[in-house]
DNA sequence: TTGAAAGCGCTAACAG
DNA sequence: CTGTTAGCGCTTTCAA
């Protein structure tokens, strides 16, 4: 027989069982100036006690929730858990906890996800690779502390943390080079709109392509396949890539996934890897490290620009008004098994 | 310059905006009964010119907060993503958002997360594979509605989703012994709590391989390996069963992850497969079905156990009362490559 | 240093 | 059907 829900210890309780006030029970809470030693662990000790729990909601109502809302949008993309994990590391041993709200594709999930959050009194945003407009962003950003990872571009009400893109790329293009590969194609996520041209990791990875090609004296090789980050849209941009008169040496995929579609299609051609032709990717999933795969690809530290968010944020929450900070961080090769000198 | 944030459009307002009384607003907010509908069109139409949204944070103080809170253990698995995707599916076109704790792995984890949620006032809880004691368990499910999935066991106070596991470890013998297998091995996660020996999803695969080796008069090749499930437990389990002087023809890994590092043993052994030796898994994860790896694996349709977990939560939200349910999916077998007729 | 009292934005009894 | 009123549990002035 299921006993009904016991009334749950509020503040009220802890200041009766401790005889102070509840304001003195509040400043213990909130570690705020204007409580004598004594008191404080009158009040610990009552807390304890009787086991007690702020609301998180009735705290929310006054001041703050100790929540810090995550938007993600792509739960499967292991890229994005890492991150969360840098986020997770750095706020633990704080009052604060994190909270993530699933399925945020496509800017009009995404804007009821964030409305959500706001709604739900959060102290904080953290925004992974978003996809709503920059006014959309800032509007947001004016109404709650928000730090953007994952899109390049400051702004004046948000912080930001991104990898250099353009460094990656120019990685990858700078290692195939060193390979002796010389006709160095890549497959870009196609972008039209012209903020996100600047804006999204995509489209700074094909332009750092573009840019180091050049810089190696390659710019004739420049050949671009424009299809989706997706499996179907590397197998398919390869497809196209491969089919060309003068066939590409090395392809550089704009993401693992990508990266795999093409590798398929590659095989069905019936061409080796290396041998036959290099394959890069972005990311360095788990998939990339998977050893049947053991692809060759960029490493972002996703952990890392997680815990830079994360401080980021708690900055900010502290600190309203101080200037936006753009951190940005530089990624790394891991070469492994795909990419090869030229046949 | 970021203009500082504007005060928020509160029921007063649209109180006011409306010629009304704020409890009409409210009840027009939550379709509550007694409000014409002359009144509702008023109260909408002042909300949508105010732009004005509920505080979830007042609202759970005096009632719901329309907000259910997902505990899983594991971002990565992403078997629990489509369990996740079941329930926001189900949840859709409802007033509830689903938020997520992250990194909620061992007891002591567990319990933080699901505190936070309950100081939160989040309206239900979905608990997946949690490690709690059944104790613990029916004492958070006393102060919130509460649906565990992947546990077995049926409580009082929680409804349970499941998965029939001991029928999809016995669709595995049955797959491997149509196929002329006799020496079919397992690999467990070791388990020793007498609770979790009946209640956890491991438990009972091995039971019911055992179950089925017997109904299948194999009783005598009974051979489990006791390791853990990560792939590096599949790794060592498989090299063990290997060394046997009576070699498995086939292994039943407990997970897909667990099947990956038996592969791997597999391969350094020197074995093909399946020509060599069979491997099926279970979870039909991604990683299953990607081509390189092609494993058979028992598919368990988590976005079916999403569904009605969150089916069962709501209306236990409306109905605190009304007695348990146990619901048992079953899974069904999704054949690969890995697995063949005996050599 | 301490506490009394006034809300935060909403919902739920209860009257009209 | 509609509005008035009293809180929900906490934080925050502001006096003492």
């Amino acid at each position: 027989m299921p006993r009904s829900a016991p009334r749950r210890v509020t503040i009220i309780d802890v200041a009766r069982h401790a005889q102070v006030s509840t304001t003195a029970v509040s400043k213990v809470l909130r570690n705020a100036y204007g409580a004598s030693p004594a008191m404080r662990a009158k009040v610990q000790q009552a807390i304890t006690e009787l086991g007690y729990r702020p609301s998180a909601a009735a705290r929310g109502l006054r001041g703050q929730t100790y929540t810090i809302g995550v938007m993600l949008p792509e739960l499967r993309n292991l890229f994005f858990a890492d991150i969360l994990d840098g986020i997770t590391a750095q706020l633990g041993g704080t009052d604060y906890q994190v909270l993530l709200a699933p399925g945020c594709n496509g800017e009009k999930e995404e804007a009821r996800v964030i409305e959500a959050m706001i709604d739900r009194n959060m102290d904080g945003l953290v925004l992974i690779a978003p996809v709503s407009s920059r006014t959309r962003l800032n509007s947001v950003a004016r109404s709650v502390p928000t730090v953007v990872v994952g899109r390049h571009g400051s702004s004046a009400t948000y912080d930001t943390v991104t990898d250099d893109d353009v460094a990656g790329a120019a990685l990858v293009v700078e290692h195939l080079a060193g390979l002796g590969h010389r006709r160095i194609a890549h497959i870009e996520h196609h972008e039209t709109d012209p903020v996100r041209l600047v804006e999204m990791p995509n489209a700074q990875r094909a332009n750092g392509y573009r840019e180091s090609m050049r810089a190696h004296g390659l710019a004739d090789e420049i050949d671009i396949a424009s299809t989706t980050y997706t499996h179907e849209g590397g197998y398919l941009g390869a497809k196209e890539l491969l089919a060309r008169p003068r066939r590409p040496t090395a392809i550089f995929a704009g993401a693992d996934v990508v990266a795999l579609g093409a590798l398929e299609a590659v095989a069905e051609a019936g061409l080796s890897v290396p041998g036959g032709i290099s394959v890069v990717g972005y990311d360095n999933s788990a998939l990339a490290a998977f050893g049947p795969v053991s692809l060759t690809s960029v490493d972002q530290d996703g952990r890392q620009m997680g815990a830079n968010a994360a401080r980021l944020l708690v900055d900010r929450i502290g600190e309203h008004d101080r200037r936006t900070v753009q951190v940005k961080l530089s990624p790394t090769l891991v070469v492994r098994r795909t990419s090869g000198p030229v046949g």
